[in-house]
DNA sequence: CGCCATTATTGACGCAACGTCAGACACTGC
DNA sequence: GCAGTGTCTGACGTTGCGTCAATAATGGCG
């Protein structure tokens, strides 16, 4: 038998047949929820038997894990990509927010894994190597934007006050950006309720708070739809094509 | 037999047995997790038979969906406390940051049930009445803080541009407030990430959307702190002695 | 090529939890 | 006391998770 670098034709076919599981579990769990994504419905439908989904994921929520573990690594390169967006910090940012955009709507299993996965009593079932995947990724993330934040400041586009520290402003952003999107995945009647472009809403919001630290240039001096277009022209084509954004 | 008002005994008996049934059932959704909580140990807790609480709550989802309408009755009716609160419109809404967190802080499970319920997979198995509950106290509440943007406007203290429509701003608040309680839950490495004190960081950033949008008094003219504190101390004393608040 | 050791795969099985329903039980009016 | 009405119960059918003994495939070696 021949060898390719350093993996045997047995190893690409179990990194093969992981990546068919996450595929079909990532379209089950969109389709069926968290309950109708049954173990032994993921067996029937990549037609491997139960015994070897559990060679790849001792349970349930390892597979959760994975899926959430596997996302979460796209979304840590798109913000890369996006934090390299060449623009003013606060034009950066912007990209940012559309990165979060595209990979939503790209990976929308990935909030909902996550969600069922980061409850307590799902977590400490999931395996530390695992786990240490996806907090890494999301580690990753807010180093990139922290990146970002320490450009403003040295740039003089944002002087924080001296109870605001940088990771606080960002947490900020985090979570109106996970809040929104949870919330316009969860409930089919913002519409109703005098939202009827929450997306749209969501980045406003987002561009008050950055205009609430007088993060330069102001939303009333620069045009950051435009800086928005712009990226996922530039940076995004392929993933807004995809998504259907351009 | 002797009946009060148009209620008989047993009925009496059977709405204290279903309020015993969503209180159990509430500390176990916190203490075991959504999979945790079994309808054979609410059952026993309780010291009725299966069937009985199959009486009361015909699935484990309307159950759970019975959580979220109860609680959320109780969100609806503190914020029309915080609401009441005099004082001028920006410090109103402050008073119902304050009435959120201790919501939060004193029915925890809230959130947690909500988020299982809004699933599409979970929430279509729930009867349309005890949809319509819930429903009816998010609506609510939006319409408590609605009024208070609407004051804010008639007073002067708030210009919104033309793009930018009431219910947007809410949005904001909500999505923010929303984010920041779920990350808050599940991630207990914030400290880690440089925000030692999340609930704080939450507050600060949610002024800064209303600066953001010009919302007089803004931050640097007022101290919203000593707002929060004023509405703790005189509209939810009860409630903040039991939060731990004060 | 044929043989054996090692590794991979399978699906029937044990167990736990949801929801049902036939029968036991309690209460009321006569 | 008794019939009738409504309530309560827990054993049972079903489904889904995770295991493991049996089976099949693989690859090294004479």
């Amino acid at each position: 038998m021949t060898t390719t670098g350093t993996t045997t034709r047995k190893q690409r076919e179990i990194e093969a047949r992981e990546q068919l599981i996450l595929d079909i579990a990532a379209r089950m769990l969109l389709e069926r929820g968290y309950l109708g994504m049954t173990m032994d419905l993921v067996a029937d439908a990549t037609e491997y038997s139960k015994g070897t989904i559990y060679n790849h994921f001792s349970s349930k929520e390892e597979l959760l894990a994975g899926l959430v573990a596997h996302t979460g690594m796209m979304r840590q390169e798109m913000f890369r990509r996006a934090a390299a967006f060449s623009g003013r910090p606060r034009e950066r940012m912007t990209a940012i927010g559309a990165a979060i955009d595209l990979f939503v709507a790209l990976h929308p299993e990935h909030f909902r894994a996550e969600q069922i996965v980061m409850a307590d009593s799902i977590r400490h079932k999931v395996s530390p190597e695992r786990q240490h995947a996806f907090v890494a990724a999301e580690q990753g993330c807010m180093e990139i934007v922290g990146g970002i934040v320490t450009d403003a400041l040295r740039a003089g586009d944002l002087t924080l006050p001296d109870e605001v520290a940088p990771p606080a402003l960002i947490f900020g952003l985090w979570t109106m950006s996970y809040g929104g999107h949870s919330i316009i995945e969860g409930k089919p009647t913002l519409a109703e309720m005098g939202i009827p472009d929450p997306h749209g809403a969501l980045r406003r919001n987002q561009q008050a708070v950055m205009d609430g630290f007088g993060w330069a240039p102001l939303t009333h001096e620069w045009d950051y739809e435009n800086t928005r277009a712009w990226v996922l022209q530039e940076v995004f084509p392929d993933e807004a094509r995809d998504a259907g954004f351009i």
